[in-house]
DNA sequence: CAGTGGTCTAGACCACATG
DNA sequence: ATGTGGTCTAGACCACTGG
């Protein structure tokens, strides 16, 4: 009763329904439009719990199956998160941000009015293996800073990245990046103060139970996958970058490099 | 008996197996595991069906409704499609594609020695709604060319595509298209040599009913799709081009303008 | 017509998280 | 101890497709 999520299990929104059987739709999908429009609506707010899978099945009059058919439609969408033993929340109107491509990609976010914020997660000393090798033209084994971080819009987490950096080009990685959480920040304190993306992928899947409880997702979700590498003004490699997204919230933009 | 895809029926591999309710892994993805372990093996080859979803349940000792949690999975990654009244299929082993952003995306496929097939579906003259109108730079109701394709790699659909073009700057373009099936000819015959992309996007989806039966797979499958405008030399925009994908077949690469 | 996949019911047990 | 979501069973009826 006092935790700090609102609680709607007596919203009458969900009772005295009628799902018709067979009214050219299946009854599943019926209360997925209909869940889904009380998100839109805002009479389900972000961050609210929905009442219990059991209870919600009485009440709308079905099966906990059939039940549970729509909630998955609407989680694989991203509307909804569950938690094993906890409940089912709500999770964001993930309307679709427009991300270009530019050195980096989160910088349209802010332009665009958006709270954004910045969870470090792993910030640490390593040596690189044969994928990080390739990607940066190191030798395997050479050290290198792993960065893992998860950015969030408007209190939704929507991205979750991992960033390799070459260790011997930035001694003072920890400390700079400790005042601003910001890999600009550490790059211009070395004197790097133009970089430019080199090469973007995007590729698609469905979300490992790690990435999907960073991006507070169900398991299996569809995500995009993005690895990107930047380089510095001579053409040397000094980042490359994997990321996570999910794959109803975001636009990516690429624009022609001469516009006119 | 007599039909043109493989019949597996009698196929050994679906009996005599031990799933075990208990053991770490969910049923279902056991199976979802072993019948995926024989689409890469080669066991189950791309276009051969599988036996019903009764038969299979109860070789793999289980309800329907566990057998087709395995299926469902499996459809979702683009391994399998059903066709309702019809049987289970098997897509084809995704291998992830990579597709060069340049002028057109699928130059790549060809010099990758697949083999790429395209298909016609529609073939009309238009006017220009609000949006085409606005991505091409036309008054809204100015003349169009409609173009619809499905390409097909190695055999298996794996993109469709709509085209928007000016008509009045093509007047020759069912003639021309006629011959070789190329857009790239049809801008060539009306002195159009060079043209170059103006802006690409990407972003995700479910795929549509019509989407499914274009690309051979289930509905509400999840998909990439793209949105981009060709312009010649001059700026003008000359084709807007919206696409689908399967989202486990293919990887967007985009390289940096200037690479060295 | 027979066989297929799509939908739905009415139960049940389990692992997990919380208080 | 309780309530949650995750899994599973054993049936059933339907709409669709093909011969």
């Amino acid at each position: 009763m006092s935790s700090n999520v609102s609680r709607i299990a007596d919203t009458p929104d969900f009772g005295g329904l009628v799902f018709r059987p067979r009214s050219d739709a299946p009854i599943w999908q019926q209360i997925h439009d209909h869940v889904l429009a009380l998100i839109e609506d805002g009479r389900l707010l972000p961050g609210s719990q929905l009442p219990g899978e059991v209870h919600l099945a009485e009440m709308f009059g079905v099966t906990r199956i059939t039940l549970r058919q729509a909630l998955l439609q609407l989680q694989q969408e991203g509307h909804l998160t569950s938690r094993k033993g906890v409940g089912v929340f709500v999770r964001s109107p993930p309307s679709a941000l427009s991300v270009r491509d530019g050195s980096r990609f989160f910088d349209s976010l802010r332009a665009d009015g958006k709270l954004v914020e910045t969870h470090t997660l792993v910030l640490e000393e390593d040596f690189a293996d044969a994928a990080a090798a390739a990607q940066l033209h190191l030798p395997v084994g050479a050290p290198v800073i792993r960065l893992c971080r998860v950015r969030a819009a408007d209190g939704q987490p929507i991205h979750a990245s991992t960033k390799i950096l070459p260790a011997r080009l930035l001694p003072d990685f920890a400390a700079v990046y400790a005042r601003r959480q910001s890999v600009t920040d550490v790059f211009v304190a070395h004197g790097i103060g133009k970089y430019r993306r080199i090469e973007t992928r995007i590729s698609g899947g469905f979300a490992t139970v790690e990435e999907a409880s960073q991006l507070a997702l169900t398991p299996s979700t569809p995500v995009f996958r993005t690895s990107s590498v930047n380089g510095d003004a001579a053409g040397n490699r000094i980042e490359w970058s994997t990321g996570c997204w999910l794959l109803t919230s975001v636009d990516f933009v690429f624009d022609a490099p001469h516009p006119r």
